[in-house]
DNA sequence: TGTATAATTAAATCACGATTTGATTATTTT
DNA sequence: AAAATAATCAAATCGTGATTTAATTATACA
């Protein structure tokens, strides 16, 4: 039988993983050194032992585990030559989407607490030039999807943030055990902006 | 020869603005009365004549000024009963986005500090409600424009949210002076979201 | 087994920033 | 121009919460 899960002692990445939580609950600054600490059975200055960076150190961790794991989602999916760009921006979407529902706290961390992050000089050039990066994934691929006359023209930087930002937003709805499941959100808002991209119907104003 | 602007005593909403604008730059948390102080030439304390209730009713009045405005805009494109649904939705979209783009500092901050307001009971249930009834707003042009075929069956709140999540992040990303101007950015995302409507092309996976 | 190292703790520091207080200066009002 | 009221300020409070420190306990290792 199973055993006991042996109290070892934690890790840096249980730490991030409980900070994730705590922050989502109660925003970086409300979050209290030893309500992260808490969450993993410890005390606040234990905390230190593991991260003598302080509380700072504890997000950019964070942020930055976030984002590469979500890039890494995101950028096996533009890897896949078989792909068609409509067919590839689809699966960015959904892949991103579904990843986004699948780790809120850092989803929400990744929405709320950058603003914190950035006042850090070194942390803040390192954090920008990979969140441009992945941007740039979207452009990129809409991009493609233009030039193939598979999608409409739009203007492509805002298109991408506006994707991006119905995406950001899902990480603080999005609650599990709601209406729908992750995958289902994943397929509609996938389907509204492969829609939006449509060549066919160029609705207008005048008209 | 005009006249020095007569330095009089500010009221409470030049601080309301005052405070949005380091609300947006440093956060709630990270902006101390002193700064908002300074910001209107005065001393934190001094603060303390115009709210008694102190900082956190600064940011209630602030999203509350701030929801109110963009919610009166958008309502009265709701009310005018000349528009078919489709292009009433287009001119709900293009009047909030342009709203977001001319006041992002309170934009900013109905998106980052809402949680922070949320911590008070009172304040909380009041402005979830008003927040609720926003939304409302949107769920129900969408459903009249599905209702009437001029939209294609989309799941509407989470089309909603879809468009709310991308309204929100404008306030974070539009600078003034920026590429584009407010209008023609709202321009281009209200025809996103008309387009990701359009009865006419239902693209799915399974193409 | 005994010694070094890792984890953890409880109990200080220590700084910062919201709020309070007690004047002081402007502006109205009569 | 008094008298009352409004605005403002500089200088205390005062609490909170991050970080530090000095042990204590557990684990690895030789």
């Amino acid at each position: 039988m199973a055993r006991k899960p042996a109290e070892q002692s934690v890790n840096r990445l249980d730490i991030l993983l409980a900070a994730a939580n705590v922050f989502r609950r109660q925003g970086y600054h409300g979050a209290k050194m030893s309500d992260i600490a808490a969450e993993v059975d410890l005390t606040a200055g234990s905390l230190y032992h593991h991260f003598p960076e302080g509380k700072q150190q504890i997000l950019i961790e964070v942020l930055n585990e976030g984002l590469d794991q979500i890039t890494a989602e995101v950028q096996a999916v533009v890897d896949d030559n078989t792909l068609m760009p409509d067919e590839k921006l689809r699966k960015v979407i959904y892949t991103n989407i579904l990843g986004l529902t699948q780790n809120t706290s850092v989803a929400a961390a990744l929405v709320f607490e950058t603003r914190t992050i950035l006042e850090n000089p070194e942390a803040r050039k390192t954090y920008l030039k990979r969140r441009d990066a992945f941007e740039q994934l979207y452009n990129h691929v809409i991009q493609e999807g233009i030039d193939a006359r598979l999608f409409r023209q739009v203007d492509v930087p805002i298109f991408t943030k506006t994707v991006l930002g119905a995406h950001n937003w899902v990480g603080v709805w999005y609650r599990e055990g709601g209406r729908l499941a992750g995958e289902q959100i994943a397929e509609e808002m996938s389907n509204t902006f492969l829609a939006a991209l449509s060549p066919v119907s160029v609705p207008t104003a005048k008209n």
